[in-house]
DNA sequence: TTTTTTTGATGACGATCGTCATCTTAACTG
DNA sequence: CAGTTAAGATGACGATCGTCATCAAAAAAA
């Protein structure tokens, strides 16, 4: 049954949505086109109207995933104003929460593994996009910091928040998950002030 | 066909070896039984011989895999002897060698986002397990650096670590791959004396 | 040597995978 | 309005998945 054009737009985005959160649930490996549409609202058959491949959809929806965290990044630091903006956002980036919903977190700590496994160019260039998007972000905040870390390479912060979360996910039941995230939260930005 | 109990024993070590490999290229849900057993030389019918299930066999072949790199790391700082012993485990994790053999790698890189989407509890122990001898390590060699590191907290050094090796990866043929490496190593170990 | 045991090869099972052909149906075009 | 187009449901395809029953054959036990 064919449905009118915003319905049939409405209904792809959807399919991103849901993909860009059960891919980073499961990896790209750990879930099925079936079970995507399904979870989606819709029925498997549709896929291949709007994506070429499975791989399509993982780039569209890693892309769209990625986005929907600069936005949300950007938000926050828009409606806090906090006087030291990169604390804030390594306080929300290496978290618990960030920790326990992947499926609304960032790219790199789900899927940057996965991904370095493709030989997918067009995938591998949504993460180079992504990695240089938060260098750029953390040298402008950290030369606005109050602190140090200014001193340091943005590619070694950035290395430090990924690995955290990715650390403190495998271990995410243990009392030492807290610890560690707590442990590089202070690293990069400080104590509690 | 029947063989030797010392040939069964040696097979049964060539699957988890082979696995332990496989497993770390291509994600536990990246590789199949049977590619596994072709690799390692047999045929599939064997394998529930051999093990309860594929995931038992990833418990193996993880725990297998850590014990070489902590082999491979002991022995290093054996025949060396570097006076900046820290200095000398970072330059041999983050570097170029390593970004392009998960094969034989650290499981952590390779396989903690993996595993920690699995709820399987002998897994997580493995990487739970894993990281704890990451720690204490590096809290030892931290105290025996001549440098400053000694006052980072080790879950710090080692989030640094993981990370910049996952993000290397992905980024593997692009210019900002040797960057970063090198910028992590400098971060953590300082400037090259 | 005869008997028993057990390794691993063959092959198949049901399920699931990515992909696509077909068809219904309703939105669009004229 | 009639004619055309296209979205999505149904269903199937070959391949591959994890798993297991069966069997041949040689090692181990008697």
């Amino acid at each position: 049954m064919r449905v009118s054009r915003e319905k049939a737009q409405e209904n792809r985005e959807q399919i991103i949505e849901t993909a860009a959160r059960l891919l980073r649930e499961h990896g790209f490996d750990g879930i099925g086109v079936a079970d995507i549409m399904k979870a989606a609202g819709l029925t498997h058959g549709g896929f291949y109207r709007n994506f070429a491949s499975k791989d399509d959809l993982a780039v569209k929806a890693s892309e769209h995933a990625m986005a929907d965290t600069i936005a949300l990044l950007k938000n926050g630091l828009a409606q806090q104003q906090p006087q030291d903006p990169l604390r804030a956002v390594i306080e929300s980036y290496v978290s618990s929460a960030h920790r326990d919903d992947p499926g609304s977190g960032c790219i790199l700590p789900a899927l940057a593994a996965d991904a370095a496994r493709r030989d997918d160019p067009a995938l591998r260039a949504v993460f180079i996009t992504a990695i240089q998007y938060y260098l750029d972000q953390i040298a402008k905040l950290s030369s606005a910091s109050p602190r140090a870390a200014g001193s340091r390479h943005p590619a070694a912060i950035l290395s430090e928040m990924v690995g955290a979360v990715i650390l403190s996910r495998v271990i995410a039941n243990d009392p030492l998950a807290e610890s560690l995230v707590a442990a590089v939260v202070a690293d990069i930005a400080g104590p509690i002030p």
